[in-house]
DNA sequence: CGGGATCCCAAGCGATACTG
DNA sequence: CAGTATCGCTTGGGATCCCG
């Protein structure tokens, strides 16, 4: 009993090892909310409504003992990444790329969070487009989360606003008032077009439409390799 | 009991789409052996040596209806990756990266096989550095398995070689021979240093000191950001 | 009142045995 | 060889309870 190695793989592998160490259930939507900033015990748990509070407290101490969260010493139930922690996010940035391939439409009850849609907004990001286009403010209004992206030469900087905008690292981009806004609202259910460049869906509040033609090229998630029927055989084959 | 959300998250999150459809425990094992080409029932079993029978065969099932894996029509207990599944390889690969910062020496009863070690290898490989070098051909011996990496121009293509070598597409890269051939030997506990740097823990068995260093060059796996200690305050901030 | 620990039940996992 | 069936154990889910 000493020897418990029913946690581990048995492989000699960066994979497995990643897996042993993030793979257990919610723990990398704990790490995605965590990637926006430190956050309170509470703040987790409002971000990850179904997560019950035994799991949320076993998981932060297991990410804890990987060395991928620590406490934030001057605050109550404060948590927050370590360097290996935030280490993940491209990890994190790659799940949400490949996951938005078979997001469908929100099911009932689906809650799309200010920390999910700043990841999003991440992982959408065309860093080459970007650096063709002046500095340019996109203000995002989706469902009731509102965000404030500041793209610029290549570098993207989000921020959560609003009243219940949680804590998060200040910005850093050094033009941090572009000339250029843009503020525009989406249902949560027509965000997904919208990345997909349906920038029709979208109500602009303020800025032109050279401006929203901006936004389709800077922030694009292509919706899938649709899965099934003619995926054509290529070059693996079965001896 | 309609509604059974178990499964779900609640969340309308690309991340949490993901971890829904590839994050059960050994699912991601599959998809990383399945990256480096068609397989059956039983390599994907002997390639997974700790996997209980039952799960491999609900996990194929649940990937299947994911839209992740197919069967392969002409073989029997034959499995490949969709499209979709395919799509996984940039996630596969920084999970390996991210793995390889927290693994240390192999542990007891741990193995490396060959579909680890070919992942291991493209999530090592430096496109830029290659990109300056000549096409080069390495042949790796670690510990029992036996691989050929040829490099060249920016790309790479990793093969399973020697008697047990399974299935496995065909090479790609035009420069299917170049001249520059290096051979080596390390032992698995010694790969770790070798991706690391230390060039000196491999025996050279055919090649010039001059192709050593080419190698150095464009494998490399850095060790970690070290998670504890010292990981000073950054720009994260709790208000 | 926010931050977590405890309980019980159900579902998932692991080992072995068995069948087409 | 390619799975399915069964069973004990471990883990997650949900509600409740306790502590500072």
């Amino acid at each position: 009993m000493a020897a418990r190695a029913t946690r581990g793989f048995g492989q000699y592998s960066g994979v497995a090892r990643a897996v042993e160490r993030v793979g257990e259930r919610w723990a990398l939507l704990i790490v995605r909310d965590l990637l926006a900033g430190a956050r309170r015990y509470s703040d987790l748990k409002a971000g990850l409504p179904r997560i019950p509070t035994n799991i949320l407290s076993d998981r932060l101490k297991e990410l804890q003992e990987a060395g991928v969260v620590r406490r934030v010493p001057t605050v109550r139930g404060g948590y927050e990444l370590t360097a290996l922690g935030r280490a993940l996010e491209p990890v994190v940035l790659e799940l949400e790329r490949w996951g938005w391939a078979t997001l469908g439409s929100p099911a009932e009850g689906e809650l799309l969070t200010a920390d999910a849609l700043a990841v999003a907004l991440r992982a959408a990001f065309q860093a080459d487009a970007s650096r063709e286009l002046p500095p340019t403010e996109y203000v995002l209004h989706v469902g009731a989360v509102s965000m404030s992206a500041i793209a610029a030469a290549g570098a993207l900087d989000v921020l959560a606003i609003g009243p219940d905008a949680l804590p998060q690292p200040g910005r850093r981009l050094a033009a941090a008032a572009p000339a250029d806004v843009l503020e525009l609202t989406v249902e949560v259910a027509s965000f997904r077009p919208l990345l997909a460049g349906a920038d029709e869906v979208a109500t602009v509040l303020a800025g032109t439409d050279e401006l929203l033609a901006r936004f389709a090229r800077t922030f694009r998630m292509t919706p899938a390799p649709h899965s099934d029927a003619a995926d054509a055989a290529d070059d693996a084959s079965v001896a």
